[in-house]
DNA sequence: CTTAATCGTGCAATCGATTGCAGGCTTTAT
DNA sequence: ATAAAGCCTGCAATCGATTGCACGATTAAG
């Protein structure tokens, strides 16, 4: 790389002293200088199309403007809009987000944790989802400023951004209800997953409240393998026990489609099927993936916005967002199979 | 945040130099130093839980230890697993990735570009498409040590990372004549974008070879909707024209799939449609989508190897790397239909 | 017309590391 | 025993910005 034009090169170039230079440059500070220097300095940035060098900046003001965004995998279609969302709001306020993959593992989030703070980064915006919270009160024992997103965290002390899963648990079973269905399976992910846990409990008082009669059963991971297998177990031991299935995530919920698949069974002919996240490309699947549909965008924006007040120290802003999450019906839900 | 402790607190506790302390905690110099003096210091080190300030190093060094990774939107399902590639091996070299997206829009990847120069990135992995090279060009002028990845780059000063897209597009239409297609419409990408172009080109040259009868249409974006428009006024100019298509990317594929159903057709009954890159889920429409596979975490490892050698000055690497591609076949490609 | 306040600019320290150079001490060779 | 060589370590400059303080010049107040 070449080496760019630095404040000393321009001082030298206007006769004067780069601090005088630097408070020009600058808007807050250029109040100190007068108006025709600001304006000659300004002119000869330009000409030398000097642009400030962000890590001397950040060296003596302590401030990176960067900012660790930590997902499990960003493979998963649910992080991109996330992430997005994140970044619309960090670019227009001149930060950058530095995107690290967990993978679920703890290991590897430590040498990551590690790593972004070594790289001085100004907080972060964490989309790991476990309920374990060892992690994130070592962060805050570090003084680390940062915002959860989609993920439950109750007892935690940071900010969170969540959709409103609960609700979206209620209008998924009762738009199960008005089909018909009163024998629902849920096919949950992995407890240690905060999503996973709160759409659980969300799904058993539901149902307990709709008067279905329910089974649950759990996914080794979010992911559609874990599903299938979860799924294919599933219907070995209770064929036909249940008319539906409500899904812990739209991955788990493909993994229910390949498993009836593998049964010779059809959604939702035999059996009907919901998801939840609305993913990308759930209403091309096969059949067309009934869904909750929540707004992982705003997820991001929101959780860039409360993290931006939290480092810059503005209003206090609120502890915690919900975002509403709504019911999209496709085809793989429909009336209960007349027998 | 906290402050973090530095080599001047380690330094006095040990009772010497920082230089000292630099020199002992550093792999390559701590050969200057005595054994016992570097085994003391780590302990202290290790006890006071020292981690490097990046930033401050990377003031001295010239080096920020992050690169930036330049795609066009990565909401598209291809450039995740692009992104992971790079980063596994950015990660394992101790560089961090620092993610933009263009949306294809050049103001904001000028806009991007100076922001990236700013925090000193040690080098630029590209992953937008344009064939238009003048900020290919602008990026060379200035010194910027980059790699290009997916995208044609035949003109261009800098080594590529490509998918070996004439052998995709050569195996697709093979696949489609021993079926007994002979006409083929290709529903191109604009051809601003490279892969589009390189792709569309192959597809005259093979299709021209296997004697079959072509057209050839485009789409205004790499996108679902703009292939469903493409191909729904295809579809409304030339109905039953052709026996198959062949699209420029899944994106367009999935629009082929929704024009077909709004015309009441279906695939691979009426007409085959293949696709290209094997997106994540693309075994999961509806039909399943014959499509050609390219390794795009790969081509992620490799782009991020070829540049990490151009930084560190390492043994001249290949200009080109060409990754092998495969037909994947699935429900979308059939026989052509008996009339 | 003097004194005080204000304005504009420069000096120099600072952020936390790395590194060329110098010098004291030890070791080796003659 | 003495000179040459090598080994450790410290000093201080440096990377490119920001910012508290000081000082001379200008303006305002009395």
């Amino acid at each position: 790389m070449r080496s760019r034009t630095t404040l000393a090169d321009v001082a030298k170039r206007a006769g004067v002293n780069v601090s005088t230079v630097s408070r020009s440059l600058n808007q807050e500070t250029s109040g100190q200088v007068s108006k025709a220097t600001v304006n000659k300095i300004r002119k000869i940035a330009e000409e030398m199309s000097y642009s400030p060098n962000t890590v001397a900046r950040g060296l003596r003001t302590r401030k990176s403007m960067t900012i660790g965004v930590i997902v499990p995998d960003l493979t998963n279609p649910i992080f991109p809009p996330i992430v997005r969302g994140v970044d619309s709001v960090l670019f227009s306020r001149g930060y950058s987000a530095l995107v690290v993959n967990t993978d679920n593992n703890a290991e590897i989030e430590n040498a990551l944790f590690d790593s972004l703070m070594e790289r001085q980064v100004d907080g972060l915006i964490i989309a790991t989802g476990h309920t374990e919270r060892s992690m994130i009160t070592k962060y805050h024992n570090q003084g680390v400023k940062a915002v959860l997103v989609n993920r439950e965290a109750s007892g935690v002390p940071y900010p969170s951004v969540i959709g409103d899963d609960a609700a979206g648990i209620t209008a998924a079973l009762e738009h199960l209800a008005k089909l018909g269905h009163k024998k629902v399976l849920h096919l949950a992910g992995p407890t240690i997953l905060s999503t996973a846990s709160v759409r659980s409990n969300a799904f058993t008082n539901t149902a307990k409240h709709l008067g279905m009669s329910t089974k649950i059963i759990k996914a080794t991971a979010l992911s559609v393998s874990a599903g299938e297998i979860a799924m294919n177990k599933f219907l070995e031991a209770n064929p036909k026990s249940v008319t539906a299935v409500l899904a812990g995530n739209d991955l788990l919920a493909l993994g229910v489609f390949h498993a009836l698949r593998k049964h010779g069974l059809r959604a939702p002919q035999d059996i009907s099927v919901i998801g939840f996240n609305n993913m990308p490309f759930s209403e091309d699947f096969s059949p067309s993936l009934t869904t909750v549909s929540a707004p992982h965008f705003e997820m991001g924006v929101e959780s860039a916005r409360l993290l931006i007040n939290q480092i810059e120290g503005k209003v206090t802003s609120p502890r915690k967002i919900t975002l509403p999450v709504t019911l999209v019906v496709r085809e793989s839900s429909g009336p209960v199979p007349k027998r």
